[in-house]
DNA sequence: TTATAGTTTCCCACGAAGTGGAAAAAAGTG
DNA sequence: CACTTTTTTCCACTTCGTGGGAAACTATAA
């Protein structure tokens, strides 16, 4: 079953809309066969400055409730994580569909957790899609890469 | 079972395509019996001036899934170089194949973190590809060859 | 209920980007 | 040198992304 690859830029315009890239399209209805899906957003992440939400994630329609399972039957969380994760993750997703030139409207309050301005990319995060702003995913990146240089055990262990 | 061999240069088109060396378009289909491929990042090298990503790496079909597997099981990796190699090489990877011309389109996404121009190598890696900048590669050799006297041990060692 | 403002969706249009192929140019081979 | 193969350039065509007008819908207030 073909996952979701690659990294696609897009701007969001002036109504807040942006085009879910073509590729993702497909493959939303091809191996998830569905064009329906949920939108939310992703954990947050400490990029030096303290831990903030700098994302959105975009899960296939039956992902979700895949997901929201898995949650419920998961025995290793906290009271405490349990509440984060039910006031970030699940109770603030949407359900939404591209209308007909392959756009959606991002929520106001979504977009404003993930302070998603401009210009975007859309991530493929294997059965997900992330949607971060450019400059916040070149922070992970960039600290990605002091993590794994060329020449490292973990880049010989692999044959890289 | 023939492995990629060789150094080949090529130019990127006004479209950002390039077309695969015909030598590798046999092995690929002889060797790996699929011209279907993955492209995605290399490992980060530090050139002196900081660490970043200069090249591509080019994975037969079957090789990529290989790859994938592999990391799924190594047990030596922290969490961070988990994620590291989440975002760098394994996310960001594309499959590809080329057209009747032997082209394909450079993802842009994956040309910019590489820094691609005009002018680049095909640079043979066992049962992968490399993709370099023909400027960048030549820094990676001159560090090679520093590394590599002849007459150090190393070259005495093996018959060098 | 109706008016009004704000938001969301639908659709058109244009430019940018991607795809494919013909043909010229360059490189490789005997 | 002549011939074949490979690469590059160029052009045509299609698809995709973006901006915007206008219609539909929602919410609130009169």
């Amino acid at each position: 079953m073909a996952k979701f690859r690659g990294v696609y830029p897009a701007t969001i315009d002036g109504k807040g809309r942006t085009s879910l890239p073509a590729r993702f399209r497909e493959i939303l209805v091809e191996s998830f066969d569905d064009e329906r899906f949920f939108l939310t957003n992703s954990s947050p992440v400490d990029l030096g400055g303290g831990l903030h939400s700098s994302g959105l994630l975009i899960f296939p329609y039956k992902e979700f409730a895949l997901f929201e399972e898995k949650f419920q039957e998961s025995k290793g969380l906290t009271p405490a994580q349990r509440e984060s994760i039910i006031n970030i993750i699940i109770n603030p997703a949407v359900e939404l569909s591209v209308d007909k030139l392959g756009r959606f409207l991002l929520p106001p309050t979504l977009r404003k957790s993930a302070s998603l301005e401009r210009d975007v990319l859309f991530v493929a995060a294997m059965d997900k899609i992330k949607i971060w702003s450019q400059s916040e995913w070149q922070k992970v990146l960039a600290q990605n890469i002091r993590n794994f240089p060329s020449g490292s055990e973990a880049a010989a262990e692999l044959g890289l």
